[in-house]
DNA sequence: ATAACATGTAACCTAATAGTTACATATGAC
DNA sequence: GTCATATGTAACTATTAGGTTACATGTTAT
């Protein structure tokens, strides 16, 4: 679990996962094109979602296939609407919460 | 948003979470007892709970009560059931797409 | 065969994490 | 006031993260 909040928590590797996602399939280079930093600081970030298991990848000729897994935030998502569940009807009324983090909220 | 999956990132601090989420107003003594770390580490980890929001703390004569905070863990929560929306039902897309954007490369 | 392309590996640098010990400050009990 | 308690701050260390450049390997096209 720790990996999968690790790798999640880079935005460069969060975008990496929406380029994935819309580009099934898409290889190396094609996502390194949407950044400024160099192709194997790209490369780690891939590896750093491969091994978190949100990344599949397959060779295909000279080309590396990648793939967006779903499963490990599925995982997550089941621990926080089943642990946490006794907070969210409670804290969702108490309106004080809320207004405190609407300013500082950013992508 | 980098600051919460970060906060989510280490062990320690979920399990903060958790113990806080079931004594709400415990202070950084009753945390520290669940860690056989050093008090002065549990603290910098109530620290980057705090930065990320998933803290709050609030002072009471000599020691600090502490409540867990649910609203950046919806946020998440938000994020994924809207952008990741399409992945959660059927998880495997067709190969179509990826040909169609390997072409599209050409310059 | 050779050139262009896609990826992989190695070595290196800087900054941030995660932890420690030692000491300082503030408060409640007596 | 004195002392135990609860928290806070400072300084240090080791490891990891995030990035770079240079070079090597494997594959496709001409």
């Amino acid at each position: 679990m720790d990996d999968v909040f690790q790798a999640l928590s880079h935005s460069a590797r969060r975008k990496i996962l929406d380029i994935v996602g819309k580009m099934p399939g898409c290889n190396v280079n094609d996502v390194a094109k949407y950044f400024s930093m160099s192709r194997i600081a790209v490369m780690k970030h891939l590896g750093i979602l491969e091994k978190a298991n949100l990344l599949i990848s397959q060779k295909s000729g000279r080309s590396r296939e990648l793939y967006f897994n779903v499963v490990p935030i599925q995982m997550i998502y089941d621990r926080w609407t089943t642990e946490y569940s006794q907070f969210w009807a409670s804290k969702l009324t108490d309106l004080k919460f809320q207004t405190e983090t609407k300013k500082k909220k950013k992508k």
